[in-house]
DNA sequence: ATCAAGCTATTTTTT
DNA sequence: ATAGCTTGAT
């Protein structure tokens, strides 16, 4: 430990009692939380008893290698420091106490996909006069709703203005649909933990007395209902130990509170308080400017980055035509770059292009296909979120969970075995008026109903074999029970059917059995590998989490966003649209407070940086098809001290933006005056 | 049950 | 501009 420097050594000796690390980009933060673990074993802590939580799995995972090496082999028998995300957390709290809240402890978790099914039943026949709510609409709605804790009940007896009534209506139903099919969303895993904590204190306790050393890494986003199960989880050992930078807090709009770091000398008086300000990341010009940005937010905690690396080309900022130039130059830049003289070629690795939006990557994915540059979009359609991927492991959740109904009513007829619509339509009916799961109440349905006998035999044949799966799970390993389940079901002709394109049901096919190549993996590395565990590590993957990605990565140059770019570096970096409407976005400039988020955002992506940057803006930029002119940032000229400019910028695009909002407001009030004369008829999923 | 043509709404970020 | 849906014909 002998190389950190004495802000770092601060950091990483102060084992007791609370203390916050105010870590800089680029300080270094990921190398103390991985000293501090370390340093904690050495002095005798037990490693069992030390959590560490980090915000993405692949953090979690990251950090786990890298304390693993400081410590050497592992002794066999002693179990490691418990490294992982808050959701992964709360699932395994939750599936200890499940039952306590009313849950089975086998529950599914439902991802983002699965919660747009059931904001799609939920919205089915309502609307108000003022037109309909999208089902993203009334997601972040309930989103906002569950992380400061309000329930339906609350959320009805509040709401104020068409929309939200309707959403707060949407909510509960959506709300009872999850509690029915024994299954928690994201927000849920946070909530009901919370809820344990609150309503179970043995639980709580228990809980709470399995650590002594509590580390929470990207603390600046962490939102209300984390906030509560940190105190809940440190308030008895009080070894707790906070690392973020506020200026990095870039997820307000999904309830994180920058508060929580700023506040955090309030909650914990005796909290001692280490700066990282070293940044060892990026060239001097571009933490210069970095540091000029940043200023212009007014509530943060006072930290300047000190440069360790001096010397380095100023960063340039570059204005294209629109956004196709854009792309063609940037690619241009890069292939040059990745040219280079004979004897410093840039690997593409070592590149990336940053983005707000994720209409942004279009452009530039066809231009360096075009150029034949091997690049990574992060954050597109995951593994996971494939048709077949999906597929496979809603039946793997129908076999834990048969009261999950979106999965249930997912395989039901996937393969396509003779149950239609009518059919599905009359159960659902049925289920609902027992009140009761369809799965259960299958049996009875059947006898019940009057169903085709050709209906009633296929029904009886499907759970027939769900009840077959059922039974072997636990005592064959899961890829077999897979490789059976594909085989069984003929998975492989059914794609085979659904996409006679050359090649496409080959490539589905090959995602499925990389799906079956993931469980395997998983049960050679799980020392205790369930069904259930391997189903909760593909939910809460990450996004552009699969495999080992880092392969694919080598070689590639890097297209992300900026959210997805926290925590990276990359030697050379391309921010592009820094345009009033996109960074900062229309919206947030709009919602009037946004705009300090979005600076932060900006400020992530210019500490991305390690060696050179290149911004760039257009003079224009096609919006629905048609060219619509560009505000420069005001980000740019803040960034270069000049803050008379950027606040002209500013006005400017604001009162742009208010007129295209006005219009906006009228056409949509003409809509809705407008006969309404659709009929929202969808496939009968309920409820 | 399947498919192509036509219509439409689009305005952020994702564990 | 375009993805994603509905619609109407097989």
């Amino acid at each position: 430990m002998a190389d950190l420097n004495p802000d770092q050594h601060a950091a990483v000796n102060t084992l007791a009692g609370p203390l916050l690390v105010l870590a800089g980009a680029g300080t270094g933060k990921t190398r103390v939380i991985t000293y501090r673990i370390a340093k904690l074993i050495q002095t005798g802590i037990t490693p069992s008893r030390i959590l560490a939580v980090t915000f993405t799995n692949k953090a979690a995972r990251e950090m786990r290698d890298r304390a693993q090496r400081l410590l050497g082999r592992r002794v066999k028998g002693t179990k490691p420091p418990e490294i992982s995300t808050f959701h992964s957390l709360c699932v395994r709290i939750l599936r200890r106490h499940a039952r306590r809240l009313g849950y089975p402890e086998t529950f599914s978790i439902y991802d983002r996909g699965d919660q747009e099914t059931l904001a799609r039943n939920a919205l089915r026949d309502i609307r108000v006069s003022t037109g309909t709510l999208r089902p993203g609409d009334l997601l972040s709605l309930v989103g906002g709703w569950k992380n400061k804790g309000i329930t339906p009940d609350q959320a009805s007896s509040t709401a104020e203005g068409d929309k939200v009534e309707l959403a707060a209506a949407a909510y509960a139903r959506y709300q009872s649909q999850l509690k029915a099919a024994g299954a928690m969303d994201f927000d849920d895993l946070l909530l009901q933990t919370n809820r344990l904590f609150a309503e179970h204190a043995e639980a709580r306790f228990a809980e709470a007395t399995r650590f002594d050393h509590l580390l929470i890494d990207e603390y600046q986003d962490t939102n209300d209902l984390q906030y509560r199960i940190v105190k809940a989880l440190a308030d008895r050992h009080r070894n707790l130990c906070v690392v973020g930078d506020d200026d990095q807090s870039i997820y307000g709009w999904r309830g994180a509170e920058i508060a929580h770091i700023l506040g955090f000398q309030n909650d914990w008086p005796d909290a001692k308080v280490v700066r990282l300000e070293s940044n060892y990341r990026s060239r001097a010009p571009i933490i210069e400017l970095a540091n000029t940005l940043i200023a212009h937010n007014t509530t943060r905690h006072q930290k300047v980055l000190r440069p360790f690396r001096e010397g380095g080309a100023a960063p340039r900022i570059l204005r294209m035509e629109d956004e196709n130039m854009e792309a063609e130059q940037v690619v241009q830049q890069i292939q040059q770059l990745m040219l280079g003289e004979a004897d410093h070629r840039v690997p593409p690795s070592d590149i990336a292009i940053l983005f707000r939006t994720n209409e942004q990557p279009r452009a530039f994915e066809l231009e360096m296909r075009r150029q034949k540059i091997p690049y990574v979009l992060v954050g597109g359609l995951s593994f996971y979120d494939r048709r077949e991927i999906r597929d496979v492991l809603a039946y793997l959740r129908v076999f834990a969970n048969p009261s999950d109904e979106v999965s249930l009513l997912r395989v039901i007829n996937t393969p396509a075995r003779g149950i239609g619509s009518s059919t599905l339509e009359a159960l659902i009916e049925y289920a609902v008026k027992e009140g009761k799961p369809l799965w259960t109440v299958l049996p009875n349905a059947l006898e019940e109903l009057e169903l085709p006998t050709a209906a009633i035999s296929r029904i009886e044949a499907f759970r027939v074999l769900i009840d077959g799966f059922r039974a072997k799970i636990g005592s064959i390993k899961l890829s077999e029970l897979m490789r059976e389940l594909l085989k069984t079901v003929d998975y492989r002709t059914e794609l085979e059917r659904l996409h006679p394109g050359p090649g496409e049901a080959e490539s589905r096919w090959l995602a499925v059995e990389e799906l079956v190549n993931a469980a395997a993996l998983y049960e050679q590395r799980e020392e205790a590998p369930t069904l259930l565990g391997f189903l909760e590590e593909a939910t809460l993957a990450d996004r552009d989490d699969f495999g080992d990605d880092d392969k694919r990565e080598r070689h590639a140059v890097t297209l992300m966003t900026l959210h997805s770019a926290k925590g990276l570096e990359f030697p050379h970096v391309w921010l592009v649209g820094l345009e009033e409407g996109i960074l900062p976005h229309q919206r947030s400039v709009l919602e009037g407070r946004g705009v300090d988020e979005e600076r932060r955002l900006c400020y992530v992506g210019v500490t991305r940086a390690q060696d050179t940057l290149t911004l760039t803006f257009t003079k224009a930029r096609m919006k629905w098809g048609k060219p619509r002119p560009s505000i420069p940032s005001r980000f740019l000229m803040e960034m270069r001290g000049d803050t008379e400019r950027a606040r002209r910028a500013g006005e400017a695009a604001e009162a742009m933006f208010r007129k295209a909002a006005e219009a906006a407001k009228q056409a949509e009030e003409r809509a809705a005056e407008a006969p309404a004369k659709k009929k929202g008829r969808t496939l009968a999923k309920r409820r």
